[in-house]
DNA sequence: TCTATCCAATAAGTTTTTCTTATTACAAGA
DNA sequence: TCTTGTAATAAGAAAAACTTATTGGATAGA
């Protein structure tokens, strides 16, 4: 037996549903169905009543399902309990220093501290903050650094590291801009506005905006009207009503006063995934112990 | 985290030796050094002391590593007692047919027994011979039994079945008899031999093996000097010296008075593995419970 | 009663994970 | 130094799990 089954079937029995059950565990419902039956062919019994052909749609625990229900419950804790316990006592490294990036957006920062601190309570999580993704790569070359986070590509073949999700770029605007009221934009129906952005020397797809907007038949050459140093204080400019700019999609505006963000679309209505922005946890080869490792492993999964 | 992990790290963790533990687990080395590896990283820490670049080769647990051994434990002890003791509530058959027939091995139904007493300790197997392994068939369609073995293929489509490792022949001999001294035989070896050999209405490989001799250039017609109805009958008369015959692969003769069994190889010295005996665990598709599922995959995987 | 909707099961094909067979690298013993 | 034993690594094969699309049965509303 998996634990993996053990987990869906939790799922499942306390929903009650498979389809909500699935997307609890980003899952689709037919793998779900699946598991639960070789879940039931291995455990030698029917755990849903389902043999009634459904004749009430309504699933149910059969009498040994709910017993197992109890125990797997049991089970799925004791090892995430040993994990613990174990780590406790074979942590040979209390301390972890995490390099960040001027540029990195505060919630994804303030993710990877939960996530630290919930499944690696004795780790003791030092966040550092570098002028710029590069510095970051550097000072875990030097071995300032156990951990960072960096956009790809790394600029070492010493350093390696594990992709976060790709994130792609959308429109920030001030919430009093005529185009606040559009559901999402085309690239070409900002040919006419001004922009703020990011200062160049930080900016890993500047060159990639501007061939898009190229394509699109415009430049922002002369319409940048001012570049800053963090996303926060682009939003600060947006807001005020200063100009436009892009954000990747995986900053969250939304406590942000005075903005919104449209997605940017294709002239055909699908997203807009020309210009990709590459994040990874990164870690110097040479250092990478099983602790450092695991850690990474809980950060990509959880931003 | 899965609980193979576990169950590889438990292996490991007791013998001391990723070669033997593999051999144990029937998984090659390389595999369980992988797994061990990521369980590593999953919890995040070294369960064996391998860091020193082994200066002494001896594989040796980490302080962590023996807490996590008697957790590992408890855990797969208690994942089996969850499925035995939810077995035993939600059984909803206790009484299983097995149909057998007259030619198959004892010591394979033996297995069985044996099995089925053990990982389904409630369930009250009733083993019941027919005369070939056609009836069998036939029992399972009318519906007289709940599970069968029998030799592919199946002539129903009813019927399903999940196939037990292929069976090939081998040369059962007489100790006292010329060619009893070879370590293996070449078909052709055979050409002037007296046979013995099981009925033709029960056989399901006659004729591949007439076909087989005629390749080498012989016939057995007129050669096979006694026909009988089961295996362990055939033995007799072999050892007897009336006469030589093939008999599956997975014939234990080794406790057999008298006889000796020789591989048959090709003239290139490799197996020979022209015929097959395919055998089979089958039942009816509509009365297949998961029980009968779980008890069928108990024995294929112990036969 | 018909139609639409909801839901789990099934089917087919893809992706991910695990496993296998080399091969390597290192230590220890002859 | 050469051989042997052992675990780690690499690369490709096999197995398991997952995906989307489809089916079929059951319910609810027209």
């Amino acid at each position: 037996m998996e634990l993996r089954r053990l987990r869906y079937y939790v799922a499942v029995a306390e929903e009650l549903h498979f389809g909500r059950a699935a997307r609890k565990l980003s899952v689709s419902q037919p793998a779900l169905s699946q598991q639960i039956q070789l879940l039931e062919v291995e455990v030698g019994v029917e755990l849903f009543l389902r043999e009634k052909r459904r004749l009430l749609r309504k699933v149910e625990l059969t009498e040994a399902g709910s017993f197992f229900l109890q125990e797997a419950r049991k089970i799925l804790q004791a090892s995430n309990k040993a994990i613990e316990a174990t780590r406790r006592i074979g942590l040979t490294q209390k301390e972890v220093k995490l390099g960040t990036y001027r540029m990195m957006i505060r919630s994804r920062i303030l993710d990877i501290l939960t996530v630290c601190s919930q499944r690696f309570p004795d780790i003791d999580l030092k966040i550092i903050e570098f002028p710029t993704h590069l510095a970051v790569q550097d000072a875990l070359i030097e071995g300032q650094l156990d951990l960072g986070v960096s956009l790809l590509p790394l600029h070492s073949n010493q350093l390696d590291g594990i992709a976060l999700k790709p994130g792609y770029l959308k429109v920030m605007l001030s919430t009093t801009h005529p185009l606040a009221t559009e559901n999402s934009l085309r690239v070409a129906q900002l040919r006419h506005e001004k922009w703020v952005d990011i200062n160049r020397p930080i900016h890993t797809v500047y060159d990639d905006i501007e061939r898009m907007c190229k394509k699109a038949g415009f430049s922002r050459e002369g319409a940048i009207v001012q570049e800053v140093s963090s996303i926060e204080l682009l939003s600060g400019l947006v807001s005020l009503g200063i100009g436009i700019a892009v954000v990747p999609t995986f900053f969250d505006a939304s406590g942000i006063q005075g903005v919104v963000c449209k997605d940017l679309i294709n002239d055909d209505g699908s997203p807009f995934t020309e210009v990709v922005i590459n994040a990874a946890i990164c870690y110097k080869l040479l250092n990478l112990t099983p602790t450092l490792q695991a850690l990474a492993n809980a950060f990509k999964s959880y931003t």
